[in-house]
DNA sequence: ATCCACACTAACCGATCGGTAAGTACGACG
DNA sequence: CGTCGTACTTACCGATCGGTTAGTGTGGAT
């Protein structure tokens, strides 16, 4: 017990660091070299945590993945279609503002996206955006439907993720994009209404 | 005359394939042998006709941020906020349409964003994003509108960049864009236009 | 005292990076 | 003919890339 301290200690200072940098730089435009100086060791110790520097970026982004999908299938056990997309946009809005740098990161790096998409989310039954778009918007959505999926997802995650708002708190950055998010899918805003009630145009009943 | 048209054509066509591979692996994941490959020259010769692959970067990126530019400053020419904000969105969903791959690459890629900042945006009066929320939320917008605008830029330009919707033609992508648009600003959706009715400023009213 | 697994380091690998220097095929011009 | 500019190519540079190998210091168990 107790036991490998240091060593994990290491692991998740050079996983924490490894997103940091990466979200700055981009995955290509990291070299382990980076990480390793920003951590104060030599290059050849992150080979003795990772086999390589896939391998590195797989790690930073597998659990905020695995959450993403716990939340998808929670979504789907709720019985009515509008409690399933609540379920949904609340749990993304929380876990974007949650992870800010990594879910910025994930929908913005084309080596990163490819890389994930060859070794987490392909051996899946079905890809992660599929089953986000199914759930908000049904299993065979319209287009219509798909591309505003798209921009809701992208939107809250790039706007989750940026720079601008990275000193905004979590609570009120998680109630302005859940207010947009919910803008986007024409779902009705519960209670809560903010200081600044804008005219929400309510297409459909 | 009709002088430099091999060396005109060339350089059109480095431009074309450096977006196309920019837009597919990152700016760091993106080599000038890569580039050159493709182009069926050697990496020397991409050096004839550019300093750096910086210069690259800003010549694939210079023409969409000026169009941009434009755009914002066409739309604050309007009298009423809801002409300007109207005018700006169409602008810019088709300018998205229009150049999805690059609009795509844009907000998605930290090494030319860091680049862009640094060359094109820095030395005018004030930066594209920060006008582009001027326009769309005013001067000093809350934190609702700022984090509202920037959903929908950056969740249009992704959606509009996405593989996914690459096949859509330009009409219909733009159609709903611009609705995604819409919805998240509040604005009202005019009555069923015609579609081939664009934004056309009629000059001087 | 010895041993051993752990968590590293120093030194190195071939490949590739962005970039440069020198040379060359070629058409236009005189 | 010769010469000049254009649009390249061949060959190369030092630096850095991801990754490997062999060795080292250390703490705990025997």
């Amino acid at each position: 017990m107790t036991a490998g301290t240091a060593a994990n200690d290491t692991r998740s200072r050079l996983l924490d660091t490894a997103l940091k940098l990466f979200s700055e730089h981009g995955m290509e435009g990291t070299s382990m070299q980076m990480i390793a100086d920003e951590l104060g060791v030599t290059k050849a110790a992150l080979y003795y945590h990772f086999k390589s520097k896939d391998e590195i970026a797989e790690a930073v982004a597998a659990p905020a993945l695995q959450e993403m999908e716990q939340i998808l299938d929670e979504a789907c056990t709720k019985r009515s279609r509008g409690a399933q997309i609540d379920h949904a946009l609340a749990g993304f809005v929380d876990l974007i503002v949650r992870q800010r740098m990594l879910v910025g990161l994930f929908n913005s790096d084309p080596g990163l996206q490819r890389l994930i998409h060859r070794t987490l989310l392909a051996p899946k039954d079905k890809d992660l955006k599929t089953k986000l778009r199914a759930v908000f918007a049904g299993e065979e959505p319209s287009l219509a439907d798909a591309i505003t999926v798209h921009v809701m997802s992208a939107g809250l995650a790039m706007a989750g993720g940026a720079p601008e708002f990275a000193a905004v708190d979590d609570d009120t950055l998680r109630q302005h994009l859940l207010d947009a998010g919910r803008r986007l899918l024409g779902r009705p805003r519960p209670k809560r209404l903010d200081k600044r009630l804008r005219d929400l145009p309510r297409p459909k009943g």
